[in-house]
Order: C-alpha cells, then sequence, then structure tokens
DNA sequence: TCCATCATGTAATCCGTTACATGATTAG
DNA sequence: CTAATCATGTAACGGATTACATGATGGA
C-alpha cells in the first residue's frame, strides 16, 4: 500500500476537475487549493508517475514536444472516492504565533503585540482576498456541480481570517496592562544593541 | 546548525517555566501546549541532549534513581529568546476536511454533510473545554506574569473553535440545495449498500 | 539572441513519527 | 506480587522540502 498520503488524494482530485500537465496540476495545487492544501513539487511527479502504473491516469500528448497530459481513469475516480471517504488524518497542531505568545514573558511584550498586529494585518488582507475570490468564482463558475463545495472551502477561509481579527484584538487587550517592562535584550541590561 | 526545528524551541520553552523531566516535559508539551503544539516523543530526548552539550540546559538529580531532571541555563534563557525573535516559520495549510469537501462532487453531499456535522460537533467540544481551560487557569495562576500571554493563545483556540462552528452551520446552509443525488455507489447505481 | 516561462525529472537531506527495547518505583 | 506509571533511550521508516540538473518554446 503506497499510500503516496494525503498527495495521491490531492492529485486525482485536481485531474478529476479537468485533464492537465505535471506542471499545471502543481500550479493548480498551488493557487486553487492554496488556501487549504500545499504539495511540494517534488511529491508531485513520483506520485504521477505511481497512478499511471496503477492505471489511475492515463498519460497523453502533451501541449508541447515532451511534454504529457495526464487524466484521470474510471478506477482513478474510483480510488478517489475511496480515497475521500477514507478517515481524515488529523494534523497534529503547530501554530508557531502561538507558540511564541505562550512564552511572551520570555519573548517580551512589544514583540509580542508586534506579532498580533502582523497577523491581525495578514488575517484583514486574506479577508479581502477571500471575498474577492468568492465573488470571481462564483461568477466565473455559475451554475457548475462544483460551485457549491468550492464556495465552502472559501467560507471556512473567511470564517478564520474573522476569528484571528477578533482574537487578535481580544489578545491585544489582554497584553494591554502588561507592564511593558519588556525589551530584556538577550545580554546584560542597559545595553542598546541589536 | 543542528536547528532541530522548533523543537528546540518547544523544549527550552517548556524548561523556561520550571525544571522537569524528560517525561515530565514530554507530558506538559503533550497537556499543555497541545491545543496548538505538538512534537513527538523520538524528538524531545535527542533534542535534550544536544541542548545540554550546549550548555543549554543543565542535568541534575532527578525523582527516581537513574533519572534526571533538566534545568535551563541562562545561557538556555538567552537562545530561548532568539529563537522566540526569529521569524515565524509558516507551516504549509493542510487541511484534510477541506481536502474532502472541495471534491464534494466526487465524495457526494451526504458525506459531505456527515464530515460539516462532525466537525461542528468536535468544535463544540473543544469551545466547552476551552472555557473550562480559561477558567482552571486563571483562577490556579492568578497573579502569575506569564497568565496574560496563556490566556491569549486559549483565546485564540475559543474563536477558532467559535469560527468553525459558524462555519460549518453555513456551509450546511450552502449545501442544502445540492441535489441528493450523491451516494455515487463505487459500482453500479441501484445499489442500496454502505 | 536571450530571457521568461513551460516542462520534466532525480537526489540529498531533514524532520518527524512509530516501534522497539529496557528498567525502576509505587500503589493496590 | 503484579500492574500501572514513571522513566530513558535507539532504530527504522516514511513523508516532504529543496536543490540540482536539463531542455524546449515563444516572445521581446
Amino acid at each position: 500500500m503506497a499510500r503516496r498520503s494525503q498527495t495521491e488524494t490531492a492529485v486525482l482530485g485536481a485531474l478529476s476537475m479537468h485533464p492537465m500537465t505535471a506542471y499545471a496540476l502543481r500550479e493548480a495545487i498551488r493557487d486553487v487549493l492554496g488556501h487549504f492544501w500545499s504539495e511540494s513539487f517534488g511529491q508531485i511527479y513520483p506520485t504521477l508517475g505511481a497512478l499511471e502504473q496503477q492505471g489511475h491516469v492515463e498519460r497523453r500528448e502533451g501541449p508541447r514536444s515532451g511534454s504529457s497530459t495526464f487524466a484521470i481513469t474510471d478506477s482513478g475516480t474510483a480510488r478517489l472516492r475511496e480515497l475521500l471517504s477514507e478517515p481524515i488524518a488529523a494534523t497534529p497542531p503547530r501554530s508557531g504565533l502561538l507558540l511564541r505568545l505562550f512564552f511572551g514573558r520570555t519573548l517580551g511584550v512589544r514583540k509580542c503585540r508586534e506579532l498580533l498586529l502582523e497577523a491581525r494585518a495578514d488575517a484583514e488582507r486574506s479577508l479581502a482576498e477571500y471575498d474577492r475570490l468568492a465573488r470571481t468564482i462564483s461568477a466565473e463558475e455559475a451554475g457548475s456541480p462544483d460551485l457549491p463545495y468550492v464556495l465552502t472551502t472559501i467560507s471556512a477561509g473567511r470564517h478564520n481570517a474573522e476569528a484571528a481579527i477578533a482574537w487578535a484584538d481580544e489578545a491585544l487587550a489582554l497584553l494591554e496592562d502588561v507592564p511593558g517592562d519588556d525589551p530584556p535584550a538577550d545580554g546584560p541590561p542597559a545595553n542598546g544593541d541589536s
């Protein structure tokens, strides 16, 4: 069971929408699934090769000489359905931001505030991006059977971004009354080098 | 630079609160940082060893024969400050749930609804847990300089859980009018086995 | 002609999980 | 005495990123 983990799922899924070259696949995963998924370059080719050997995808003439277009086969669609039905493998959480805030006493309040403001700004930007995306896709893909599903994933991004903004504000308030003793420079005190 | 990635940060951070054995460290990371961080077992011992060699932690007599308690040293605290100040390494997103919903046409509406209901229930449970946690810690650690920082991380969990609930409801509404053609069983149609 | 983009792949390496292997202490 | 918990480590494996290596095509 060469369960290439969930890479297989992402690749088959992307190809289930329309056939494309490995290169285009990579861009589709980055640009279309990018908000909630990522695949590294070096995974895509080997996975495609394995899927081809298993008969789940078919290699055809590509747009350039030496290039190939991959299309999902019936067995590939069945395999995808199977993979999507598997229980979700829980990704262990790893938030560098929360790790820093948790040890904020050591980091210093000032830097914590900076991190929070940055996070807030990032979230604000994502929020705008999700709104734009939702409008674009709703128009472009109007009537597509995929549309409602795609919209649920965009909605997830929107809600997360909104939550991040509200959280950042609350967290900034929580740190409001913390004494500004913070810049505990890494050497002895009263040393303004950095 | 054997940058044991961010494991080093988590280990030094945990030891910055109080000295403990490697075993206790593991439990602290699981139970205390667990909402936003995880370290696998096999990372902790080697990392502690490396930190000891660099003089960032000190090994002392442990509570049992053959066991050791580790304490952070001054250089360790400086190192922690350094690590915490580094730019946050963005973790590539990987949401198995959103991956499944995105390809929901293939998975089938029914299973998508089930996934959403599950996710909603999970979030509801976390929410209660975060509330309980916030109350417990506020009482237990009242007056601790770490308290406000810890509360910001709990607040993050709360907001995320709330967002997940609101999102699940919205997503369920989005899938409301999708025709229930869904169970595209992996064989021929008109087969009510499951 | 030359650069950006399209295109395909391999290899080295790192990070992290899991399984394995062992033993001391304490509570029931 | 015996099971649960505390305690420490190593080894094997698998998954993922990154760097390396190469080349075609088309537009400026």
